[in-house]
DNA sequence: CGGTCCGGTATCTTTTTGGTGACTATGGCA
DNA sequence: TGCCATAGTCACCAAAAAGATACCGGACCG
């Protein structure tokens, strides 16, 4: 009770909640670091972005920053010159994830904690309070 | 610069950076609405749970399920009664998550508006301010 | 005896996602 | 002349996620 689950649109986007609909703009596998990337780094060019994410593919961040640029997060600038050079940076939009992308974080490292205690409890008994 | 982004591991998972982590517990189509609807309802029998989100296959509740309670934010209390009875709830850790599911979702709300106010600026002459 | 209820499994197919390698364009440089 | 650099594209393949469908167990009800 309370939450209905209809279906909605919104451009290309089909969702039941709104939670969906904002992991479909900044879920996935690269899209979230991404964003760090250019939130970090204010404005990047492509190759900049690649090296700061090492196994990414070409065609993957290219593909993930062009959906990044038709939701709106991320705004694309090409100059025209020899070799080409694009530059991305966060729109408006983009920077206001920003502290989703933190709460994302900061929940992460709560459950790694988490996890490591649950480890320690079941079995070690040496390494105490060590933290490395 | 700043970010580094080294692989790490935490349990079964892997991961470059905690958004990853968070995402890989409580990512994908489904996890983020049944943990919304287990912090709505409390305790809710897995039936209950089926009801409350259309279109979600068995299989696909069923396995679900299963992964958060592996990943230690939802409990699992089977009743051995015939008909079966299993009941689901979230553990406190699956609590600390309400706040990121709700970030997520306040997000999605803001870019629904924007995405709007994006349609009615390139198109819509009449239909003004119509919101049905 | 046959059907219903509930919470599953098992198997198969489809869809989505990710990944590789080859290819491109163009100015500048040796 | 030929090669490098950058930011792509394209065709193709593999793996993972999701979905459809069928089956199950066992008390109870008529």
């Amino acid at each position: 009770m309370g939450v209905t689950c209809t279906l909605k649109h919104c451009g290309n986007k089909t969702y039941y909640c709104n939670v969906e609909l904002t992991l479909q703009v900044i879920g996935g596998k690269w899209k979230p670091i991404i964003m760090y990337r250019l939130g970090d780094g204010g404005t990047l060019r492509f190759s900049e972005v690649k090296r700061s994410i090492p196994n990414i593919s070409q065609k993957m961040l290219t593909q993930q920053l062009r959906e990044l640029e038709a939701d709106g997060v991320v705004h694309r600038e090409v100059h025209p010159q020899v070799p080409p050079r694009v530059d991305y940076s966060l729109t408006e939009l983009g920077k206001s994830v920003m502290p989703v992308i933190e709460s994302l974080s900061r929940w992460g490292r709560r459950y790694e904690d988490w996890a490591n205690r649950q480890d320690s409890g079941h079995e070690a008994r040496g390494a105490a309070s060590a933290v490395l």
